[in-house]
RNA sequence: GGGCGCGUAGCUCAGCGGUAGAGCACUGCCUUCACACGGCAGGGGUCGCAAGUUCGAACCUUGCCGCGCCCACCA
């Protein structure tokens, strides 16, 4: 693609459609250079089935601006990418789809169902890839990763077999979170606890055995949100200093449904502030109760258990549970027990009162309750009592914890952190076994006596039984346990030596923070203690991207936006600035197409300054160094780039995307092209050439190439586009060279000249829109009490004034008697002679709000400078600066004062 | 119950110790030969409230009021 004339209209989808494949094609995200030092970056993988939603949008767009940037600056920049199998949330889809066709997962032999599932990879998988290409992304395609790749298998087996062997896996009956839905254990971070409407209803327990409280009553009283676990209660605990109950500790009522004989024991956990302060022990259905069961000297074997797989009630091991409730769904349960008590007259009444006043009895008091959902079933959670592997999470949290503490791992923003320790800290056993059929299945095998053997393979297992038949653990590993080890087993490990490659650490994650304990934290756990080593060195946390309206967007909203239906109607590159500029950090991105709108017209903005120059001969700039430049606009422009460029380098290196997207589009569209543009316009445009013409060219050339380099991390297509449009170039710009920026370059004498230029364009327009002066009319400017060097600078700046300006002459001559508009910048006044145009109140009106403006903040000034105070405690810059301002501000209000004088 | 964050122009957001900025929207002028997805000029804010620290506070501290998120066993 070579040099050729800019269209005239900017056609984003034409562009995107042809650099993308241009630049995979080229290998241009990998490319060979020998030299280059390593950078690498993990993408979070997304689902196999998923598609690009907006939040992948913003993730990877940031990722994306890194990849892209630290290429530019020389290095070998590795975005790993690939998907993940993300066990549950497939075999939904798949499940899903059976169900269309009156199919259910159990019609099918295990291999043959995985083997549909597979048949859906390969049909869905490719999509959320390609839509990431659309978006720009550069990524190591060489490399596309799958968690459930055979290197991958490999990995995870190796892992799970080695943390076995450390003591780090076990296996374990206790009380899981049981999504009856989905039918399998979930851990605890995939449930969602839900306040719902729920109620309280309070019991009477017949004390057994003719016993009674100190205070007569032959009952004890409980309270509860979940009646049906009665079928399972095993106790009754009250508090061991509660002096209602010292007296029957040890003793037993009997639970009025099952006639069970209920132990009175005595634990912590039971609270005398609350309700009747004597709380039914429930071990087998509730996380509490477990504990409380098993101080009390109660065996997890010998737990009753009152449910099936699917929350349908079963007969318990003591065989106490009356036919009517057995194979009763949980809910239904749940009104059979409460209606079943208050026929035997335990059901203590609730009395509330009506909006009259009147009293009214009820069953149970209404009550908002905390509730356990299933984050994918939306089932509620039943604690069940099963055998399944954990990993030993509070002992793989200590080096994460010290390398955050101590800097290794730097999380951005740092208010992360907090949270960060508080649920390390408090980490839990982490269930890891899932009861599905899709994922990877735990390399576990049972003999006929139970015993395990954990292996790399069924043969290794055998050898280790010494003989024998085996049969292999059913279920299959937390999708979170293979995506855990993705910085290093997407880059070899553990054949290659990813360290050694300085592929590991990473240097950064990207990720969103609902993901830091899911992932993050479980990369730092499991990178830690396999490598011994931080799996990054940064990690950046960003937001969620919300609707219009702030709220979360989800599909069963229907308030959700499609990137790629704004990627159609505004360009990718004008996505991916507004991903960019909203991102500020620990802050949510609304969604504001509005913003979008205005970042495709900073696009279009570019196209056309390129198209310009280019019809005046600039094209692409033959020095990395900037050209030589004698003019003071030329100068300043450098100045301004390199500035540019250093400040970009600053605030990237902080990951202040926004203040990196908002200093370049300030730079392009208010230096660049509001200001250097115009100004060189009368070089560009002289008739029969002018002297500064070919140095303003190879300025004008350079400062563009800067531009397209600087924007090209976050606006991809329309650089490369235009870098090529704009000549002949040795190399794509993905792989061009970041901007040298040489402060040796920055001139401040040129910096000053432009800024007073500037100021005085500025002061001139305002005054001739203020006073209405047709904007069409050329007018004569006279100056009075200028100082040599403003002189020097009217007279070679005066071409661009005269243009900027709309002037047709400066001249240092007194100005003819008679209304004017004058204007005061610096040391001097400009007079614009407009009799007989001029409305001397309206010009009068005009001088005395800017002489008024200027005595307020003298006046402001003079105070703090008068304040004794200020003078001998503030810094000696913040005090020098107030008096050169108030010298200005003063200066300015007399050549006001005198300005007015002369209105008369 | 703990923790985090947010309340700045009509809207969406920067600024985080030296008397307020951007984009969009709004008003006026401009069909000026790169761009009307544009140019120029302009209007608009007691920076949630209160107290404190400071020579000086949108910016630091504390409290309060609103909003949001996360974690947590009130049965």
């Amino acid at each position: 693609m070579s040099e050729q004339q800019i269209p005239k209209t900017f056609d984003p989808a034409d562009i995107e459609a042809r650099w993308y494949p241009h630049w995979e094609k080229t290998g241009a995200f990998r490319p060979e250079r020998p030299d280059a030092g390593p950078w690498t970056l993990v993408n979070p993988p997304p689902n196999v089935t998923g598609s690009l939603h907006i939040g992948h949008a913003l993730d990877n767009t940031l990722q994306d601006v890194l990849a892209r940037y630290e290429r530019l600056r020389g290095k070998d920049a590795k975005w790993v990418v690939g998907v993940d199998h993300a066990g549950i949330a497939t075999q939904m889809v798949v499940e899903r789809q059976l169900a269309e066709k009156q199919q259910k997962r159990t019609d099918f032999t295990r291999e043959e169902f995985v083997k549909k599932v597979w048949a859906w990879k390969e049909e869905s998988g490719g999509q959320i890839t390609r839509q990431l290409r659309r978006l720009g992304c550069s990524m190591d395609w060489s490399n596309e990763q799958f968690t459930m790749d055979p290197h991958f298998v490999r990995a995870v087996t190796k892992v799970f077999v080695d943390l076995y062997n450390d003591g780090l896996i076990y296996r374990d009956k206790r009380l899981v979170n049981w999504d009856p839905g989905l039918k399998t254990a979930i851990s605890d971070l995939e449930v969602e606890t839900v306040e719902v409407k729920g109620h309280f209803w309070r019991f009477r327990y017949p004390l057994a055995d003719g016993v009674t409280l100190a205070d007569g009553r032959d009952y004890i009283e409980v309270a509860t949100t979940r009646p049906e676990t009665m079928l399972a209660d095993m106790a009754v605990a009250v508090h061991p200093d509660d002096e209602r109950y010292a007296s029957v500790v040890g003793n037993f009522v009997e639970q009025p449904i099952t006639g069970r004989r209920l132990k009175i024991v005595a634990d912590e956990h039971a609270d005398p502030e609350l309700g009747s302060g004597a709380v039914k022990i429930t071990p087998g259905h509730d996380f509490n109760d477990f504990e409380v069961g098993k101080r009390a000297g109660i065996a997890a074997g010998d737990m009753l258990n009152m449910f099936n797989a699917d929350a349908h009630v079963v007969q318990t091991q003591d065989g106490l549970v009356p036919d009517q409730f057995v194979g009763l769904e949980r809910f239904a349960a749940r009104a059979a027990v409460v209606a079943e008590l208050k026929r035997l007259g335990c059901l203590i009444p609730h009395v509330a009162r009506t909006k009259d006043g009147e009293e009214q009895e009820l069953d149970a008091e209404p009550r908002r309750i905390q509730t356990p959902f299933g984050d994918r079933s939306n089932v509620v959670i039943e604690p069940w009592l099963t055998d399944q592997w954990y990993v030993d999470a509070e002992k793989l949290a200590v080096e994460p914890m010290r390398a955050v503490r101590e800097g290794d791992i730097n999380i951005v923003p740092k208010s992360w952190e907090k949270t960060f320790f508080n649920w390390m800290e408090n980490i839990q056993p982490w269930c890891v076994s899932r009861q599905l059929w899709w994922g990877h299945r735990i390399p576990a095998w049972f003999d006929d006596d139970g015993n395990v053997f954990v292996a790399m393979s069924e043969q290794e297992a055998v050898d280790q039984a010494g003989g024998g038949t085996l049969r292999r653990d059913e279920d299959v590993l937390d999708t979170w346990f293979s995506s855990a080890l993705w910085p290093f087993a997407t880059q070899g490990w553990p054949e290659a030596d990813v360290k050694g490659e300085g592929r590991y650490p990473n240097d950064v994650l990207v990720s969103g923070f609902d993901i830091l304990f899911f992932w993050d934290a479980r990369m730092m756990m499991m990178g830690m203690h396999l490598l011994s080593d931080v799996p990054f060195r940064d990690l950046y946390l960003h937001g969620l991207v919300r609707a219009a309206d702030g709220q979360k967007m989800s599909k069963s909203k229907g308030n959700t936006v499609d990137p790629l239906g704004l990627i159609d109607d505004y360009g990718a590159d004008a996505l991916r600035f507004f991903m960019t500029a909203m991102e500020s950090q620990g802050r949510d991105i609304k969604m504001d197409q509005g913003r979008i709108e205005g970042y495709r017209n900073f696009a279009t903005k570019l196209w056309n300054a390129a198209r310009f120059a280019q019809g005046y001969g600039i094209g692409a700039s033959d020095t990395l160094a900037p050209p030589a430049a004698t003019t003071a606009v030329n100068q300043w422009i450098i100045g301004e780039t390199i500035r540019t460029a250093q400040a970009v380098e600053l605030v990237l290196a902080d990951y202040r995307f926004d203040a990196y997207a908002s200093t370049i589009y300030q730079f392009t569209w208010n230096r660049f092209c509001d200001w250097y543009l115009e100004l060189i316009k009368p070089v560009l445009q002289a008739e029969g050439g002018h002297d500064d013409a070919a140095e303003t060219k190879a300025v004008a050339g350079w400062v563009l190439d800067q531009i397209l380099v600087m924007l090209h991390p976050v606006m991809p297509f329309i650089t490369e586009e235009l870098w090529h449009k704009l000549g002949e170039r040795p190399y794509d710009l993905i792989l061009a060279k970041w901007v040298e920026a040489d402060s040796r370059s920055i001139s401040a004498d040129a910096a000053e000249e432009v800024d007073w230029l500037i100021e005085l364009v500025t002061a001139i327009r305002s005054s001739r829109s203020e006073l209405n002066v047709p904007a069409g009319a050329k007018l004569p400017l006279f100056v009075r009490d200028a100082e040599g060097g403003t002189v020097e600078r009217l007279e070679r700046q005066g071409s661009a004034l005269e243009r900027l300006a709309r002037i047709e002459s400066v001249s240092s001559d007194p100005a003819p008697a008679g209304g004017a508009a004058q204007i005061v910048v610096g040391e001097a006044t400009y007079v614009i002679p407009l009799e007989g145009v001029i409305d001397i109140a309206a010009e009068k009106a005009r001088l005395t709000k800017n002489r008024d403006a200027a005595a307020k903040e003298a006046k402001a000034l003079a105070g703090r400078l008068s304040n004794e105070n200020f003078i001998a405690k503030a810094s000696e810059a913040a005090v020098a600066e107030a008096r050169t301002k108030l010298a200005d501000r003063t200066a300015e209000q007399e050549r006001l004062d005198a300005a007015l004088d002369r209105l008369g």
